[in-house]
Formats: structure tokens, C-alpha cells, sequence
RNA sequence: GCGCCCGUAGCUCAACCGGAUAGAGCAACUGCCUUCUAAGCAGUAGGUUUCAGGUUCAAGUCCUGACGGGCGUACCA
């Protein structure tokens, strides 16, 4: 439709003696308030300086101009300062309503990203400890953007990248050694800042059952750690998954120095004159870049920091040639961004193909307070306890309610409530309820014949068709931005409008031709709030 | 100090590329269950979009400055 209106439009403004470059792209936007229209263009006022002219005098000559298809639009009307508002025709709807029903589970989805590969990395938390609140955040952002990425047609890979070989891993390590020396009677050693969660109790357990006392031979941290990280990455599987969360790949820091992809970034940094030894270190040039200092990349201990194998791996996705690499991260980390970016410009890459998804920070309140929390000190909260209190549907919907770009307010008490506090539960039970209806329409009368939709004619239908319609355009709205909580202001409307229509127009016990279409458009509504539901990775329930 | 993000109803937040009368939910108040699910609906009340300038036909949205909050500013990850 939106390519339509350009159409006729930019026809009209020719036959008015201006040729494509004289007239700016015609933008086609849906009105805020129903009454003007289904969809407006503001060209007229953007005319209306090049043509020294009053933009309504100048929208009136092109409506004059305009040629439409009356069965797709039933009027034209000036308003405002010079707007034009288009209505669009019924027949219009029902061709598009019909189209929805064939489309059924397909529906919404879209073009935008065809052909394109992507890789999105998230989550990519080391394995020294459960997920917690703060990555629950970023593993749902990055899955629903992967789906809404999928959903306009792109090839998406997700990727979970870690370091299995850094500081923190062995001090984990020492952590469950200490532990383990603990339960078996032998001199503690509790590590400077190590581990005190309770979980390091239980790994240690573990190892006592497996071996006995037989580990106190061991004389480094080595065998515990691995062991640590084999258990803690099990547990982060099955925490993932439970959130509907699959991973394609996982991705070890490690290999990158194996590969001597370290190597080869410092190497070329050195032939391209933005590294440089200092005081034994390595440092990368970044002041070159605009920033305020220098960025070390090689500690004086021969140690690297953590940007060098950043940019490292991002040249090494690129290598794997993705069109787009997307990266899921905390607003803390937001600094290292513009290193990673030069880094790879550097190497030569396309740096426009790297994409940041940064959130800001979830506060987890409960009796309206704050929750503190730190991984290291162990007073957190997991993901598996949030969902334990609050459900799998609820977690992922309220780490999506917001915009990534603010605060995240995680208000346990509002998220148990099963019922009308629940913002979750509207959409779920606007869904069920759809599906009782249809239990009782199926019933009553079994429709073989192709429904009438042109009885469909009371304004609350009209007004949820055209709602339904405008659900592919949310979605890629939605995907384009990558914020998912446009997908959710959507439905939530989408549920609205269908409660209207519930209020107002009765199903059962009508008139057949007016049950059978009625059933149509509950069906196709039920439908979009079901896909819908899938893009956000919660279920969409038959019965509540 | 510098960089990034934010400031919208009592609270939590929406508002697509700058568009027409700034919207929801919660909390408050008034009604509605012998009729398809009341986890719902209809309605009332609630606003100088932090402040001051600027850009233009049009600013919550863009620019400058101030104020307030968060994060960063490590030879930590």
C-alpha cells in the first residue's frame, strides 16, 4: 500500500510538471488519531518552500492530480496545514484480511534482510558462576532480536563467546579447591576475592564423591577448574534453554591465540603505526582516534588485555563472512566499542558491518526496594530463582517491556501477580479466550464454505483489521530498530482493539454469515497475537 | 574534568524518518458478571514533556547551554 501511495503520488506531482529530482522522497506515515485517515503524506508542506506556494493550495492541485484505484482507496481528503489523508477502501481489507488467512503462521513475516548473514553474539558470560539478573537482560534482548532479524529473512547465527582461561577462571578454580580441601579436613586456602557462592560448595561436593580424598595430591588449581567450568556451562545450558534460548555456536577466547590471530593483530598494528612499546608494554594509539589516552593492549606481564582478543575476534567473524555482526552488551561496557571499531578498520575490514546493541542496567526490586548485586560476593540473584518466582513467559516478557536504552525496572511483586497487575497475562489471555470462542463457534456450526468478510462492517472490526494488517509493519519496525519492545507496544494495542470488538460484537448465536465471518476475524486475530508471541519467545496458551 | 545514556501523569514507561488534540499500565475514583473467559470492559481524574535559548510551516523528538540521575573514564573482565 505505503509503495502504492508513493506511486500515484509521484505520478500526480509529475502531471504538475515536476520531475523526480525536483520533489523529496514522499513519505508515507500513519496518523496518530484515526480520524484523519489510514494514511497521510506531509509532501504538500515539504513543497511548499521550492514552490513559494501555500502547501494546502498546493495538496489540493495534487489530490486534482491523483488517479486511485477505487477499491483501494475511498478517499483523499486535505487537512491540517496541508496534510493529505488517505482512507482506505473495505474491499481493500478483506483482500488483505484474506491474504493474512492463507499467510496463517508465515504472517508478518518479511523481505527486509533477505540474503543477509548475521551473527549475533550475546550473553557470552565466563563460566565462573549461574546467570544472574543482569545477563538475563542481554540473553533475551539477543535472542528476540535474533528472531525479529529471522523474521525479515535474515540467516542468524547466535554465538556465545567466552574466556575459559583468564584471571577469574583461576581464582574459580582456587575457590573449589579450597572448598574441596574444606570437606575433606585439610588446610583451606580460600582465595584473595574468590568465589563465595554456594554453588563452589557444591562442585567441590562433587569432586568428593568422584574421588575421594585422592585430590589433595593436586598441587595447582587446573583439575578444579575444569571441573568448575564444566558444571557451571551445564547449568547456563539448561538456564538458556529453559528461556528459549539456543545457542548455535560457542566460541572460545582461547582459540584466537592458538590461531595466532593475536599475533597477526599486533603484527599489523605495528606495520600500520598505531602500536607502540612503552614502559613494557603494548599499547594501541588510540589517542589517534580522538580519544583522550593511549589503550594498552599487551600488560607488562606479557598478559594481553581484554580489547586486544576483542579485536581479534571480530575480524574473525568477519572473516566468516557475515554481512552483519551484531553484540549484545552492558552500558558498562560501551568504552570498548570505538577500540574494537578502529581496531578492525585497521585490519581493513568494513567496520560498518558491526553493529552494538547496548542496554542499560536492570534493577531488580522486590518489597519496593532495590536489590545490590555482584557475582563475586554472591548476593545475587539467579535466573533460575527468577524464574522459579515469577515463570519463564513473565522473565522473558519484562526483560523486553522496555527500550534497551533505559533503566530496566524489575518489579518482582508486579511480575508474580497471576492476575490484572500482570501485563503479560493480557496478551496470553486475550489469546485463550480467542480459543474458547472458536471451541464453542467449531461446535456449534461447522463452516464449509468460504466465509463473507464483507460482513464485517461495525467499526470495532474495521478498526482491528486494519489492525491485524499493520502487524508486518511492526514487526519490521520492530526488527530495523532492534528493539523489541515496539513488537510488545503492538500487541498490547492489537489485544486492546479485540477487546473492543469483543465488547461490541457478539459471535455466537448470530446470524450464520455474521458468526461465520466474526469466527474468521477472531481466528486472525488469535493468529498475529500468536505469532506475535512466538517472535518474543512466550507461549501462547489455548486455555487459562 | 572528559565520553556515552537518561530526564514525559503520583509510580513504571510508550510515542515509527521532526507532524495534527503527548498515550498505556499500576495506584485513585464511578459504573458493569442469569448473554462467547470479569486475568475483562466502559468512564472520571491526573501534564508548562526538568529549565533557558535556538533551528522551521511544524520540536517530547534536532542544536547550544544549565540543572538532576546512571554508567564508564585501569598494565580489571
Amino acid at each position: 500500500m505505503e509503495s502504492y501511495l508513493q506511486k500515484i503520488i509521484g505520478n500526480a506531482l509529475q502531471n504538475m510538471g515536476l520531475d523526480d529530482d525536483q520533489f523529496p522522497e514522499i513519505k508515507i506515515e500513519t496518523p496518530r488519531d484515526a480520524s484523519h485517515g489510514d494514511a497521510a503524506t506531509n509532501i504538500a508542506m515539504l513543497l511548499a518552500k521550492p514552490l513559494r506556494n501555500n502547501p494546502r493550495k498546493i495538496a489540493e492541485q495534487l489530490v486534482d492530480e491523483m488517479k486511485f484505484d477505487p477499491s483501494k482507496i475511498s478517499a483523499a481528503e486535505i487537512a491540517g496545514p496541508g496534510f493529505i489523508n488517505f482512507r482506505f477502501a473495505k474491499d481493500y481489507l478483506y483482500d488483505e484480511l484474506e491474504a493474512l488467512l492463507d499467510e496463517g503462521e508465515e504472517y508478518g513475516k518479511t523481505t527486509d534482510n533477505k540474503e543477509v548473514k548475521c551473527l549475533i553474539e550475546f550473553v557470552s558470560a565466563n563460566p565462573t558462576g549461574p546467570l544472574t539478573v543482569g545477563h538475563g537482560r542481554n540473553a533475551v534482548l539477543g535472542d528476540t532480536v535474533a528472531r525479529l532479524l529471522e523474521w525479515t529473512g535474515a540467516d542468524v547465527q547466535r554465538e556465545y563467546y567466552f574466556n575459559n582461561a583468564g584471571r577469574q577462571m583461576r581464582v574459580l578454580g582456587q575457590s573449589v579447591q579450597a572448598r574441596y580441601n574444606e570437606i575433606v579436613g585439610a588446610e583451606i586456602n580460600f582465595p584473595e576475592g574468590g568465589y563465595e557462592g554456594s554453588y563452589i560448595a557444591d562442585i567441590a561436593q562433587e569432586l568428593v564423591n568422584e574421588h575421594g580424598d585422592k585430590l589433595l595430591s593436586e598441587t595447582n588449581e587446573k583439575l578444579f577448574k575444569e571441573k568448575a567450568e564444566a558444571v557451571i556451562f551445564d547449568e547456563i545450558r539448561k538456564t538458556l534453554e529453559r528461556m528459549n534460548i539456543v545457542m548455535d555456536s560457542y566460541f572460545n577466547e582461547h582459540s584466537l591465540y592458538e590461531s595466532g590471530a593475536i599475533d597477526r593483530v599486533i603484527d599489523t598494528f605495528r606495520e600500520k603505526g598505531v602500536a607502540y612499546d612503552s614502559d613494557g608494554a603494548v599499547w594501541f594509539k588510540t589517542t589517534a582516534f580522538g580519544k583522550d589516552q593511549d589503550t594498552v593492549l599487551v600488560k607488562s606481564s606479557g598478559e594481553p588485555t581484554y580489547r586486544l582478543p576483542d579485536i581479534a575476534y571480530h575480524a574473525e567473524k568477519l572473516d566468516r563472512g557475515f554481512d552483519l555482526c551484531l553484540d549484545v552488551f552492558g552500558a558498562d561496557h560501551i568504552d570498548t566499542y570505538p577500540d574494537v571499531l578502529n581496531g578492525i578498520d585497521v585490519l581493513g575490514y568494513d567496520k560498518s558491518k558491526v553493529e552494538v546493541l547496548v542496554y542499560q542496567f536492570v534493577t531488580l526490586v522486590k518489597d519496593g526496594k532495590p536489590y545490590k548485586m555482584s557475582t563475586r560476593k554472591a548476593n545475587f540473584v539467579t535466573l533460575d530463582d527468577l524464574m522459579d518466582e515469577v515463570g519463564e513467559d513473565v522473565t522473558r516478557f519484562f526483560f523486553l517491556m522496555r527500550s534497551p536504552n533505559t533503566h530496566l525496572e524489575f518489579d518482582v511483586n508486579q511480575a508474580k501477580e497471576a492476575g490484572d497487575k500482570n501485563p503479560v497475562f493480557y496478551l496470553q489471555y486475550a489469546h485463550a479466550r480467542i480459543y474458547s470462542i472458536l471451541r464453542k463457534v467449531n461446535d456449534l456450526e461447522p463452516f464449509s464454505e468460504k466465509p463473507v468478510l464483507s460482513e464485517l462492517k461495525h467499526p470495532s472490526e474495521i478498526t482491528l483489521i486494519k489492525k491485524l494488517l499493520s502487524f508486518p509493519g511492526a514487526v519490521s519496525n520492530a526488527a530495523a530498530n532492534r528493539e523489541p519492545h515496539r513488537l510488545i507496544t503492538y500487541l498490547n494495542e492489537l489485544a486492546s482493539e479485540f477487546t473492543s470488538f469483543y465488547h461490541d460484537c457478539r459471535i455466537v448465536g448470530e446470524e450464520k454469515e455474521v458468526m461465520h465471518a466474526r469466527k474468521v476475524l477472531a481466528g486472525a486475530t488469535a493468529r498475529v497475537l500468536a505469532n506475535g508471541l512466538t517472535i518474543l519467545g512466550i507461549t501462547a496458551p489455548e486455555r487459562m
